[in-house]
DNA sequence: ACCGTACAATTTGGACCCGAACGATTGCGT
DNA sequence: ACGCAATCGTTCGGGTCCAAATTGTACGGT
């Protein structure tokens, strides 16, 4: 297993450094190797199907919300996107000057601005979504169904726990004191 | 296996929308899981440890591995960051101007430039790391050890898959036509 | 000594990313 | 009727991100 080596070698020097402080391996292996498959999937995507239709990983995502849950409320596609609302305005704008996306002011709310597909858009996705789940195929590949399906739970255990615990945990981590603002992002005006 | 089924809902409303298109749920399922995840983690690693230290998740990653590795060349720093060496020309450029890291020419070959870290870069790192280990450990307090092993495995199978056949597959895919720049980035002069 | 190729890091351009600040709108309480 | 806190989407600042273009160094062959 040569992937494996490199990470275990990791670990090994990072205890090394650590003095006598014991490490939680298997966390830390989970965590890296989390973020090392998020990386290496969203990389083989971006350069097969994505790139071939000149979408982002983030466009996407956003337009696969859109269409698989219809006419939707910005904060709900920034939600499941797992993109800031912020964020989510610049995709937008980029996704409406391509002429995949349209907007609409909600009838009752006036706060609220509805996201929904074009022509255009529906007929994009219908194309290349069956392609992105050949690929989705493609980078599991080496996996089960029931592998699969195994590694996805114990994913969606992770996502719950800082889902429903995260908020909960920070708290108790800073003990009440102010949460440390990012040193980047937006100042008050004066 | 216990906790089937949750993100089925999306699945089910895109398999409508295929009409008679089989899809693959399970390998779905673990991307979309994976994306989540990777996510959620480091969403809660900046929002926790990393924030009080403002560091970004990118930058504390590159700080690690130069603290595990020692002083190294850049592009084996990016390599095992898991970011372009465009990319850790700027965090690097960040990090020094913070003073934790220091760069250095190669002695022997001019072309490279060594990154290592400084006294405070290495102070910084004993101090957090032991709590980005401790918030690893978080995240994964649903999963008992050896579900961590299991799913650590799963995932390093989807990192090979995409390492060793992905550049095949691509080639397959695009089957010999050029690779269609994208449409940001660096054009050409003239 | 001079090429040309190979490979190094950096610069550059467009898009993305977060979260604080902001302006607009809502709806609740008085 | 009238604040006024809550909540919406947008703007903005600092930074990340990739990949193409660029600049610079190294080293083989002549």
């Amino acid at each position: 297993m040569p992937g494996h080596r490199s990470i275990t070698e990791a670990e090994k020097l990072a205890e090394a450094k650590l003095g006598g402080i014991p490490l939680r391996h298997d966390q830390m292996a989970v965590v890296a190797n989390i973020y090392r498959a998020a990386s290496a999937v969203r990389q083989h995507l971006e350069n097969s199907v994505l790139r071939g239709v000149d979408l982002t990983w983030t466009a996407f995502v956003v337009l696969w919300v859109i269409w698989v849950w219809g006419e939707s409320e910005t904060r709900h596609v920034a939600e499941e996107a797992g993109i800031s609302k912020g964020t989510l305005t610049g995709v937008a704008r980029t996704l409406e000057r391509r002429g995949l996306v349209q907007r609409a002011d909600h009838p009752a709310d006036g706060r609220l601005v509805l996201l929904s597909l074009t022509d255009q858009g529906e007929e994009l996705m219908r194309r290349v979504f069956p392609a992105f789940n050949e690929e989705e195929a493609f980078v599991t590949g080496q996996l089960s169904d029931e592998q699969c399906g195994i590694v996805a739970a114990g994913l969606r255990q992770v996502v719950l726990q800082v889902e429903e615990n995260g908020e909960t945990r920070r708290q108790a981590l800073l003990g009440g004191a102010a949460p440390a603002p990012r040193r980047s992002g937006r100042r008050r005006k004066a």
